[in-house]
DNA sequence: ATATATTTTTAGATTAGTCTAAAATTTATT
DNA sequence: AATAAATTTTAGACTAATCTAAAAATATAT
């Protein structure tokens, strides 16, 4: 059995290794499970004698295939209690993320099936994420990040992929969210932000740092 | 804050107290929870330092208005969980027990809420037991035990006070379920066993035991 | 390539919740 | 009322997860 802590570090291992090619370091971890790195080691020690990462000292940290199936289990819950929110509680998108972290934890394989079936088997979470099957593949959106989009082409909004609420809300209040249609109108070469459409209406300029976490899908 | 751990500690103390008038034993909260007696007092001279119990060493445990607070929004959030995973899911009634052992320690009044207005704010859950509301009361069912029913009476089953896997699946082999027609022919005076008739049609033998388990309403 | 800075690990403590075994208290029995 | 039995508490120890401070290893910079 693995218990509520050594999911949320596999979760967040499993985070870092889709953002970075080689081992993860000790202090990554630490940043984001906020914990000391003194902790990691002891935690990265434990999960490596269950066969849940690869780790030697001093070398960074990997899942194994069964780390990463662990994971991406927990991954799954995660994003299938927040269209539960979102959908059929009626939260908003930037409020499920801490509720869904300790719904996440709850053990059943049982309520996961039935509660993916309730669902209608949804392949993307309310903020875009695609959700793995219960195998852990993951389905493929084909969606590109905003700040990768050239110029004069026209996309449309699927998800974000930073999921504060600090930044939910600051899309909320400039009117971007899910489904609105995005014109490319401008690139400014100097920092790359943009000046962009929306709904086909509102000319609004956004800097890079955002454009890269928001989603889209050519159109 | 309350640790998962103390409020099922509160959970149990508080059914101990509706089944019995005087102080609750360390004993039998040992027995509740799983633990040993040692185990019990350090918990208990713990949660007395919080004010949940008022706990004098040697004379037993009792809820503070607090603790009994705490332990009614738990109760609360375990028998709403089990109508949505009855209703919404479609678990039986013998499986949600221990699901809902866990997500009854779901941290946010907020999802409490929308749960409760989603599944229509019900009064009781899948066993017939009564939720209370967010306050704490409890709605008045008026349900009796069948043992307590007179002959000839014709009444109706509302549901058990009694939740193990064993138990609910007995009754479903018998026969016995939510909604049911139950008119008692006889009583035996040596056991208090009793023959009764259920949906006008089957006769069926069952011991005081069951029946002292099984809710009614009076027709 | 050596010194410095950064990262990581070890060593030793801490907290929550549990345990066993022994001591203290209460309850029951004669 | 005295003794035996049962219950409850204390004392001391264990595990999981964390911490701080110091030591060790690795990476960076001159």
């Amino acid at each position: 059995m693995t218990s509520f802590t050594e999911e949320n570090y596999l979760k967040i291992i499993y985070k870092l290794s889709t953002e970075t090619e080689s081992e993860i370091s000790t202090n990554a971890v630490a940043e984001l499970t906020q914990t000391k790195a003194a902790s990691v080691t002891d935690m990265l020690r434990k999960l490596s004698e269950k066969q849940l990462v690869n780790y030697q000292k001093y070398q960074g940290v990997r899942l194994t295939e069964l780390g990463e199936k662990v994971a991406l289990n927990v991954i799954r819950k995660h994003r299938l209690w927040e269209v539960f929110l979102v959908e059929k509680l009626k939260f908003n998108w930037d409020e499920v993320h801490e509720i869904a972290e300790q719904l996440e934890h709850i053990d059943s394989e049982q309520l996961v099936h039935k509660l993916d079936d309730f669902l209608g088997c949804p392949k993307f979470d309310p903020h875009g994420d695609p959700i793995p099957d219960a195998q852990g593949k993951m389905p493929e959106s084909g969606y590109k990040n905003l700040s990768e989009i050239a110029i004069n082409q026209s996309v449309i909004m699927m998800g974000v992929s930073q999921h504060s609420a600090t930044f939910l809300q600051y899309l909320a209040k400039i009117g971007l969210q899910l489904g609105v249609g995005i014109y490319v109108c401008e690139i400014n070469d100097f920092d790359k932000s943009l000046t962009i459409k929306i709904g086909g209406i509102r000319d609004l300029f956004i800097s890079t740092e955002v454009a890269k976490n928001i989603l889209v899908k050519v159109f």
